[in-house]
DNA sequence: GATGAATGAGTGTTCATTCAT
DNA sequence: CATGAATGAACACTCATTCAT
């Protein structure tokens, strides 16, 4: 008996997050999936019952690995200015050399795909943010603002920054990413 | 010929506005269109030549609207920073009280139905923001970085802020706009 | 505008019973449908909503019609047995005339296509014949066995005799007729 | 060669006429019998060449047992006409008791899965019936008509009375029987 | 101009069958 | 032999677009 297969799991991801980038969201369809991903459209079947449930795994695996990562740097044994720039940095660096799978997150978001299971996802990856900048509020370091304003302020500004970058083609200089966090801490800093 | 009737557009318009705030962009489909319209779907091909042009006419239409909406309070009389303020508050209010519009404008630039002459107003729309940058790093007031990364950090703050207030079903409090200022200038100041 | 077209419906019709005949009811498929009835597929949805309401709507049409026709003949003002003759003639030459209609009528009830209303038809159909029997078993000439299985014998074996007959692709006999008024006459009489 | 193991075989007839009762022969599926059987779906392929055959084997299996079954009774040294009684009562309350197995029949028979070999099994059935009714009309107690009429009355009459039962849950009380004898006995009798 | 009936290419999904293990 | 992963033809259904009225 052949074994399913866990290498084809990921050919289906990366084919699904390659033609999300090239047709987006709304143009993906399953024969394309099968087709890129070296397999038989209805393989697909085989590893997902639907298209919503291929989208929504695929969602979950992505968000969970990337909520991960983005607060790896993060010890609060550092000083904690220095802590936020690692966070800043590795956020923005992260953001840049993922910039696929980021965008196929974003467009799962704003799609009708997601399950409730699945947005809380997007909700839970706030909580390291917000509790960073509690601390930060407690060592009198950040404004006294609510931390969903502070956090909103730090994400958009950095989401933007690598957006446009990518959006002119450009590369992520260590430039970019030190004004970056000099403009960010500027703004939360009490 | 008979001139299209114009609030056959504004109808036309309003529909689909309301339809993808509801069912989003990839959901929308042009009976659907008609009939919350108020009109024959075959109408719809009397206005717009296709679905692809209908949602490009609109995309010009709102993006030019908000683009020149945005910039209405500078005055170059004012004082910089005050200026600036009046920018963010305006900008802000109005992402929030247009977020229908706003939605439809991010969708459609994520989807693939937008032609080069709309992506351009995208790129347009910076215009003004930067000019106003570059007159405050001219004054000394703004810092040295280059104006894309400091009107990221400003647009990017911005939209997340009013984003989160409507994801979390909030009103935007004036405390809100004015933290959001604060930060906004902080960042961006020499 | 066009106006819907009701010889559509017919033609729709028409081509599923035929189909039916043919290919059985398991067999039958939407694509074939609108080309058998000179259509085009997708108008098939402009009509019935979905291939279950298609052959629901269908079955009902059938049933009511025939219900109706078996029940033509009856006049309570002619002598009992007459009555009874008269309805098996006219029963047997319906099931042998409109064998197609039938044969979709009993597949469509051993599938799992027909919704509740349609089944409850089935039984209506009944009520007719039960009438019929406590009529004549108030005029002491039927026998005094439950309705329901003096019915069923009749149905039954009118039923089976007219198949017969089309199976062996022979045509329905006056004297098969009157062998089977005969018998059936005898089972039921008192 | 390995013999093929029988046990395998009647799961997978079970299973068959299990799934059939639940969902019709249309809705019967490989995989489903596989599941159902407890065997692998592969392992169908090693028992029937195809879902077709499996279909005709387990027809002509069911069809055989049956014709052989219901004649059981049969003994030409007892009286006619309780030979016409035994042969009724065993028919119908084999009919009830196996009505998942003739449920089976009937669908295949309707359906086109059937090839002409088992098709003629269907014929074959009614040598015994013919061969008895026309020992009846020899010994001048059964009506002078067709045997093909007579037999059609019988069966249709049984079935249909025996369909009822089961339509409406009922069990098939010995008084049904009694009935339905007395009926069949009266149509056919000179 | 205004309409919606008509259309068929395209979509997600199922399932009998094959085949590598 | 036994298995179930793999497959793609076939299906029900959708929808942008056309066109007769």
């Amino acid at each position: 008996m052949k074994l399913k297969d866990p290498d084809k799991i990921k050919a289906i991801h990366a084919a699904t997050l390659q033609l999300v980038s090239e047709v987006g969201l709304a143009g993906l369809n399953m024969n394309a999936i099968g087709k890129k991903a070296g397999i038989g459209m209805g393989t697909l079947y085989v590893y997902f019952k639907s298209k919503e449930e291929l989208i929504n795994a695929l969602y979950r695996e992505l968000k969970l690995k990337h909520t991960s990562l983005i607060y790896h740097t993060v010890d609060m044994s550092l000083p904690y200015k220095l802590n936020m720039q690692l966070l800043v940095e590795n956020y923005m660096k992260n953001r840049f050399k993922y910039f696929q799978e980021h965008l196929f997150i974003e467009q799962s978001v704003l799609s009708h795909f997601l399950d409730s299971t699945s947005l809380q996802l997007e909700v839970d990856a706030y909580a390291g943010i917000y509790a960073l900048l509690k601390e930060g509020q407690r060592q009198l370091l950040v404004k006294d603002f609510p931390v969903e304003i502070l956090a909103a302020q730090m994400v958009g500004g950095a989401n933007e920054i690598v957006a446009d970058a990518i959006r002119k083609n450009k590369k992520l200089s260590s430039n970019s990413i030190q004004y970056a966090f000099e403009m960010c801490w500027d703004s939360i800093q009490r």
